[in-house]
DNA sequence: TATTAAGCGAGACGGTACGTCTTGTCTTGGA
DNA sequence: TCCAAGACAAGACGTACCGTCTCGCTTAATA
């Protein structure tokens, strides 16, 4: 798979790949050394030895950057596991998701939903790409088990996925507790398993 | 109880009142017309005719500010429902609070919510008085449906409730649907009824 | 001798002597300190334990505070010697005008010189107290040589005064050059001795 | 010979020669109209359309911009006068001197002054361009009249020179009276012409 | 092979907000 | 009535980034 970040139109000197590298790797060992409130287009360029122009050319700012060498760094293909059961698919792929967003990255990926409350350009790009691509694979994991009849037909499956995403962004957000597989089981368990509270 | 902002060393000229108050005014009529992110301290002080010295005194920054604001706006005071029954009790509280939050306040706690991951000093302050005080009322919540026998004796509380704020917080954060009643019947059945799915 | 600083009205709380003491006392420690240009009326005021207001009511501002402890400080009265010989009195004069202002006191000299570029109201009361006092006594020892036929009778003593400290003041304000007392007596020397080149 | 306000390294956008130009004119502008004290570097900035990083790129604060905005508008070329007779050349160059700084411009030039006397940094390029290098043209000057023998061989030219300029001095810094012609006659003719009092 | 259009680095530009500092005025309660 | 303490409105300070611009230099496909 190759890198797509081209607009190149066949003509004149075509884009630095060095220059990408650069960018790329700037952006992340500056966040790992500060963090991504420091980060601004201009220690990016001064890091990776590229003009503020260079930049503005290809990404219109800092968490456009970032976004995109998150997504190089965390391996964007999960897949869908397909066990023939529910459960154990769902606990598969959230473990599978959460562990991807936290190795290292959390303080990130927190830092881009923050980013995407103030920056409605951002936040189209960033939902696409890490909440709804996401939350959409769930929903259709949910499907599945609720064709072979482990979900009710009335069941909210939106809800569902909310359910799962919602309890870890807000586990995340406010750092109050981590999302190991514990929390998944637990989540999982509470979420599917029989008996409920009769009201 | 009244909020005091006092502080006050009862030595040398008091507080001013007046300035208080156009601050929060200021405050609140500047994010009204052009959101949180375009609120300035500078802004701020020439909007409320206050000197930013002033403003300094009082608050580290623009968050705070904002969130003292929105304090005095929504009646922050929710108390606890005790109808003896653990769902409908739920549901009140929960619904309670969601409307608190979005008579058109929505966009500023998500703001702050985003500020608290860039501002750590001011993420303590935003999650002991936001986040932290609501979650720990909805927990207790739950512990008097469980000592009524409403819920399992080794239920996760904690997981309950993260469920329930997680969930809001994400709609509200990705903005794909709204919190309104419905929402609230159907997540407080899906968390508190049976049947659950046979595995 | 008293300290003239009074305009009380004789009604009401007279002022106090222990402020008034403290505040020339901690304008003359942090001159020491850090200079002139690094003095406020609030760092003056912490400093003696005054308040602002207090420092106002008596003083326009800093540099009228540095004035009046200058004054304190340099034995003002410098008395006109009369030795019956022209060159020797301005000589004698000179001398101790010039040691009056160089025991550590040349920087601040030389910035109320400075303020007083800046600031009219300042500039009156600093001409009258330090420049034009004692011009005119020069002036005046110049005319009892001139009375005693040691001065041509259409001699311009304005002229010959301003030569004198004109002098002194270039050097002292682009610090190129001490005053000590060869100064004194080269500039003396040029001033009153034949010869004078033919041209 | 052009005055070199570059500095420019070849690389990079070149310094915007508009903004040179609006910033000089602007400093005047502002000179005339409110006087020295009042000018601050966020002033100029307005007044000339131009951000306060480009003035703080070339100028370290308001005085370094005064004096190059003095060096404009006063011819500072002023050429040794070199008529063969001592007295004359003296009498010319002064003139010369007094006047360049006269037409208007000898508030803005105490202020200078005033201004050295608070700021070692600035004070040392002040006294490059406008002190030292007319003092050492005037000694250079009366060297020539020494060899030629309108002054003793022992004669003191450092004193001849600050008698004066510093008498020039004292009279613009205290106001008390006009550098006119006839004063430079006057001088001259005491520093340089027989007879001397008798002793 | 020569042309040429686009990308590139460097860095200056006009702006805006930052958080601090000082000014001179005011408003308290205590002496 | 004066005092200390200190809050107040005003506004300049010097810095940090923003996003745009103007340079002169590659670079590689095209003519």
């Amino acid at each position: 798979m190759d890198t797509e970040h081209d607009k190149t139109t066949a003509v004149g000197r075509p884009r630095s790949q060095k220059a990408y590298e650069a960018v790329m790797k700037a952006a992340l060992d500056l966040l790992k050394s500060g963090g991504y409130p420091s980060l601004t287009m201009e220690k990016i360029a001064k890091e990776a030895g590229v003009g503020k122009p260079t930049l503005y050319r290809w990404w219109p700012g800092v968490p456009f950057i970032v976004m995109e060498a998150l997504k190089l760094h965390v391996n964007t293909e999960i897949g869908l596991p397909d066990s023939g059961h529910l459960k154990s698919d769902v606990r598969e792929y959230l473990s599978r998701t959460f562990r991807s967003l936290l190795e290292g990255m959390d303080e990130i990926v927190c830092s881009l939903m923050a980013e995407a409350q103030f920056n409605p350009e951002f936040a189209a790009a960033f939902r696409d790409n890490f909440i709804f691509s996401r939350r959409a694979a769930l929903i259709r994991l949910l499907e599945r088990g609720q064709q072979r009849g482990e979900l009710p037909e009335d069941a909210d499956l939106e809800l569902i996925a909310d359910l799962c995403y919602g309890s870890m962004w807000y586990r995340l957000l406010n750092r109050h507790s981590t999302l190991e597989d514990p929390f998944v089981d637990n989540l999982v368990s509470y979420l599917f398993d029989s008996p409920r509270p009769k009201n």
